[in-house]
DNA sequence: AGTTAAATGCAACTTTGTTGCAATACTACC
DNA sequence: GGTAGTATTGCAACAAAGTTGCATTTAACT
């Protein structure tokens, strides 16, 4: 508990960012998480250790974001859930949802190309894909 | 025009059940698109035409998608856009969201497998798949 | 320790979507 | 073509997720 504040102020004074409190809490709660994690749920968890406004986490978590620390990805309910990025520069890849508890998870880097031509004049630059189905504990 | 209002009508009819005003009005307006439109888009046109109510409209958008004559897609900023099925018994398929425009179409049968591993125990059992960039007038 | 810009908390607001219930409209039947 | 009965609609009130403005507090630098 202790190691991942440590680690998630190291991680934004890495960036030279100020390390305040509430980012070092949020960063944290989301280290020790092995996968993305809602507003609400953050917010409760924070709370139990410190005192957090909603906006502030909003806000928060908007900033993490930017700097790279954290990405976000749609639930099934359409709010943004968190994750914290392992790695500095993050690659794009895929995530996966449980259809039964609604968990969302990383999965490996995507190297799926898009194969199918596109209308004439349309440009990709970016893939998103999901894969739905029942995780190992629903299953 | 009021030939997508009778093309609407005799889509619901076929399928045995209430060809109301509110529901003919709606069909119509997505038959008339080739993209994917949001509730409140969809709200102010049909308004122009006949009284409705925002209540009325999410469900008639509901009932529509119940019975495969719509379906819907989440767009980037997390509400959904709801688009007319051509085909009876649509099959799973990508869309493509401009990153500009915001606007999102429908691409071709999706034939896309998740090639790579899940997680011990995990099962898949559909794949969403969502390509961004620019669109032709964007380009 | 003092200064200062950045971050936070609070209050109020917006947007998207939902629920319960009474009023209305569609369809089938005569 | 009128009517009965159920499905649909409109209204009001609510809920959740997220945003904005502004005054107060805090982190980092000297």
């Amino acid at each position: 508990m202790l190691e991942l504040h440590k680690q998630a102020e190291e991680m934004i004074r890495a960036r030279g960012e100020r390390a305040t409190s509430a980012r070092v809490h949020v960063l944290a709660t989301l280290l020790a998480e092995q996968r993305a994690v809602a507003h609400h749920e953050i917010e409760e968890r924070v709370r139990r250790k410190q005192k957090l406004d909603r906006v502030t986490l909003y806000r928060v978590l908007e900033w993490l974001q930017e700097k790279c620390l954290v990405h976000r990805v749609v639930s099934a309910d359409r709010i943004w859930l968190f994750r914290a990025n392992l790695d500095a520069h993050p690659h794009p890849h895929a995530h996966f949802e449980c259809t039964r508890c609604t968990t969302v998870i990383c999965l490996d880097d995507m190297k799926a190309e898009y194969d199918r031509q596109l209308p004439p004049g349309y440009r990709s630059h970016e893939i998103e894909l999901r894969v739905k189905g029942l995780c190992a504990e629903c299953t």
